[in-house]
RNA sequence: GACCCCAUCGUCUAGAGGCCUAGGACACCACCCUCUCAAGGUGGACACACGGGUUCGAAUCCCGUUGGGGUCGCCA
């Protein structure tokens, strides 16, 4: 058997949409499980919405997702390999050459208009799909498709025929959305005198609604999670999991294991529905499992990008910061304000701060023991475990639950009701710091 | 409307005739832990769409109904 050769063809719409980010990663697994070449073409005949800037969101979707290609396309809108070139666009004399072939064998005829349409054999239309089974559909009445405009641009389903002729693609794995056109694509394949590639359609994904998914759905876009600070391999992780199963209670699995196991035999039927909390939990998952060299680095590049200015923060304390914030929150998202209390000297008050804690008549009192006592810790000895040995003491010497003083003193050092580990964060700020933070809340009160 | 595909908990799924009084995960509920919030631990509720067959036996096979999705473009 030759060498498998598959393909991703989007076309370049502004976004790279969920669904292609999956069925090029399916594509890429069956590449990759085969040993096969995974070769990407653009699909940017559509000048109204083709830009630049819509092409290169797709060549960083798919960089982000770690999914790498063979052949085709690259950024800088050159390519490689030899079937290029892989910008549709640049492809017009051939499709022009082809149509020719099929207007000289009579497969096709010119309208008085000058469009061109393929005319589509009346026998019935037998597509042999790897995942759907065999189908057949009765074309008796089917009209003939264009596959040239009269204005001498061609037509989808023509450019990919001859494009996956021409590049010798051998599997064509896509949404099951092509699947009703698919014996079109043979039909052309046949009276273009070629075999046509294997098909394989994988379900769709749908929205929470059960429609397909628009580019207007929440989660549409890999471009969001880019933004609200997910993982790739979480991204990743969790397409798998749409339509595809390890089949052994798994929900967490490493690339390489789907490589090894993927195959499209076991590709679920049935269209699957987009689940956000999932994909939230798996992040989750990988957000615990990141070194912490790797999350400090994915941190402050995070933070960065949603311009949050670092360059006055010394980095071991943004990196203690960074630590004891890491364990509450799954996602990069949660980030700025996590950290925001560490940051910020001038922090607000949050509304539980204001109104309850602070406000209680015995606040100012603890908050004023609080720090006669932190202050008499030695520097040597600002540890989280000193400072909870403090803390409890004072609410032992007072006959109070500990949370009498905790809260208070968590208002008074971060002005939130909600955090990390009072006693690490404590212990990361720095005694300097928190002292001055409580003399600062003692002044409000 | 015609044609095509699909059908297990709310969601993603395991299940390829007896191992299923249907398993896992997310979400949900309760309890535990606890300085808040999470995390974690324990437990709970929750599904084979329906109707006919076939078979000793059906979630699994067949037919029908219903439901959902897709395609029928000189969009891609």
């Amino acid at each position: 058997m030759s060498e498998i050769r598959v393909r991703f063809a989007p076309s370049p719409t502004g976004l790279l949409h969920i669904g292609g980010a999956r069925t090029a990663l399916f594509n890429w697994l069956y590449a990759r499980h085969f040993g096969g070449k995974m070769i990407l073409r653009i699909e940017d005949t559509d000048t109204a919405r083709n830009t630049p800037e819509a092409v290169a969101i797709i060549f960083k979707g798919l960089r982000w997702l770690g999914l790498d290609w063979d052949e085709g396309a690259r950024e800088d809108g050159g390519a490689d390999g030899d079937r290029g070139p892989y910008f549709q666009s640049q492809r017009l004399p051939i499709y022009q050459r082809y149509v020719e072939q099929l207007l000289a064998a009579d497969h096709a005829y010119r309208e008085a208009d000058g469009a061109v349409r393929f005319r589509l054999p009346r026998t019935p239309g037998v597509v042999k799909d790897l995942i759907c089974g065999e189908i057949t559909f009765d074309r008796s009445h089917e009209p003939d498709p264009t596959i040239f405009r009269k204005d001498g641009s061609p037509v989808f389903h023509f450019v990919n025929v001859v494009d996956d002729l021409e590049m010798r693609i051998t599997h064509v794995i896509r949404g099951e959305d092509h699947l009703s056109n698919t014996h079109k694509h043979i039909a052309m394949f046949e009276a273009l005198g070629a075999t046509p590639p294997q098909y394989a359609h994988i379900p769709l994904i749908l929205n929470p609604g059960g429609s397909k998914m628009s580019k207007r759905d929440e989660g549409a876009s890999i471009g969001e999670y880019m933004e609200q600070g997910y993982l790739p391999a979480a991204v990743r992780n969790y397409l798998c999991l749409l339509g595809w199963s390890p089949k052994d209670n798994r929900e967490k699995i490493s690339l390489s294991e789907v490589v090894e196991k993927f195959d499209l035999a076991q590709i679920h039927r049935g269209n699957a529905r987009f689940d956000l909390n999932k994909l939230y939990w798996l992040n989750g998952e990988y957000w615990k499992e990141l070194t912490p060299s790797a999350y400090h680095a994915y941190a402050r590049d995070y933070l960065a990008r949603r311009g949050v200015n670092l360059a006055a923060v010394d980095d071991r304390y943004l990196d203690g910061a960074l630590d004891i914030v890491r364990e509450k929150i799954k996602l990069g998202r949660d980030l700025p304000d996590w950290l925001e209390p560490f940051l910020d000297e001038e922090f607000a008050y949050d509304e539980k701060s204001l109104t309850v804690t602070l406000k209680e008549p015995q606040a100012a009192a603890r908050i004023e023991k609080i720090r006669a006592a932190f202050g008499a810790v030695a520097d040597g000895e600002w540890t989280a475990a000193k400072l909870e040995e403090t803390l409890k003491a004072l609410a032992v010497a007072d006959g109070v639950k500990v949370g009498g003083y905790v809260h208070p003193c968590r208002a008074g050092v971060a002005g939130r009701a909600v955090g990390p580990s009072l006693y690490h964060m404590l212990e990361v700020m720095g005694k300097e710091r928190v002292l001055a933070r409580l003399r600062r809340t003692l002044r409000k009160i």
